[in-house]
DNA sequence: CGGCGGCGTCAAGGGTGCGTCAGGGATGGC
DNA sequence: GCCATCCCTGACGCACCCTTGACGCCGCCG
């Protein structure tokens, strides 16, 4: 679900802007001013921000500019001044797109989704290595695909969802209980048996030799690892 | 140097465009009309698109699709329209951004900084491939043919977007929702036997052996994969 | 030495997703 | 106004995937 960080310090505006985007399944937080702007940011890790440049504690562009300094997140900026100076200063922080006040939902929305679509591949890119190898094998997490001795590897879904987790988490231990909720869902926790079948397959489908696993590697009683 | 393609059949605007560009070190290109413009897309790469939605051939919003076809270029869309209809029509169909006239120069000039700076990571990548082939057919992007035994294959609107998004995105999975949200737009997202119904098309027209195809793969509750 | 818990393996069942086909409705061109 | 084309929809059969239970092995502890 794309997650939406909206500033604005008119609570009707917020509260316009919240309605509309929690019906269409965005998942919203929302901040008064720029501090707790950059803080919510900061924890929540949005996939777009909506700002507005009136802030009552600082100057939105400075929260632009902070915001760009550790982030690329897309920024699409609300103002009440059409002034062409105050749009360029914006953009020029860093600012993806800026809407004057007053503002249509239905354009605004399709400028979030614009803002959004656009930054997806560089999400997947977000610094994090996405095709891991190892002597066996080799995964592509970006493209799902799993190679081994040069042909490609079928998995099911459950088996790519567990190997995506272990690989995400390379070289650390995975609890039981964590590999259950986050494959199998929250409600899930106990069945220990769903992991012993599912690694197995994962072992059969990719060790060199599946009863002497190397990579996929048992923790008795607490977790599963993966090495490379 | 960045390369602009300036897209608009008045040639008064064409002209004060290009003048301010070329006083800012961008190069320039420049089509009175929709064919001319894919065209030069085509033949020349530019690193972001200036384009005017009213062109004597053709509407704006096909040019959009055709050039998203195979290229993820900035588009920056200007129009008289203010209607926010149209606005939502071009944005959905893959614009980056939009402004209408009378704009600021000032302002068209931040905001296409916006659309390169944004766009640069991506640019590294490089990958626009225009043909791709395969043994057994050949697919052109940005020419909207499909070739296979030297005979031309009559592909569909929806059969070629569909098409167009997994060729885009070769040898990755793209998965189900993926799809439907690209191709029937953004509200769609569970129906999956539209999928099943045109891909069963793509393959009859393409595949040399429908009924086992090594060309547009499915995985599995999970999505689909293109593999030259 | 015997019991026990955790793990790996295997096989079978029920359910779900996929491919296929055909028909109705909408749309656009002549 | 007619006709062709394209998109959507439903039904059906099949293959595959998830789940579940049983069984044997190993290491640990009493």
């Amino acid at each position: 679900m794309t997650r939406v960080l909206v500033v604005d310090d008119e609570p009707q505006i917020v509260r316009a802007l919240v309605i509309n985007l929690k019906a269409r399944k965005y998942e919203v937080d929302a901040a008064a001013d720029g501090a707790q702007a950059l803080e919510l940011a900061a924890a929540r890790h949005p996939d777009v921000v909506v700002l507005d440049l009136g802030l009552p504690d600082m100057d939105g562009v400075e929260v632009i500019k902070g915001l760009r300094g550790w982030t690329r997140v897309p920024i699409l900026v609300l103002s009440a001044r059409h002034s062409s100076d105050e749009k360029v200063e914006a953009l020029d922080a860093g600012a993806d797109d800026y809407v004057t006040k007053p503002f249509g939902m239905d354009e605004l929305l399709a400028r979030l989704r614009a803002a959004v679509r656009r930054a997806e591949p560089a999400a997947g890119a977000g610094g994090d290595e996405v095709v891991v190898e190892t002597e066996d094998f080799t995964v592509d997490l970006a493209a799902k695909k799993a190679v081994r001795e040069g042909r490609d590897v079928r998995l099911t879904p459950t088996e790519w969802h567990l190997l995506e987790v272990l690989v995400r988490n390379g070289g650390k231990l995975v609890s039981q209980k964590q590999l259950l909720q986050e494959v199998w869902g929250p409600s899930y926790g106990t069945e220990t048996n769903y992991l012993r079948v599912y690694m197995a397959q994962l072992r059969r489908k990719l060790e060199a030799d599946p009863s002497h696993p190397r990579h996929f590697i048992t923790e008795p009683g607490m977790g599963y690892r993966f090495e490379r």
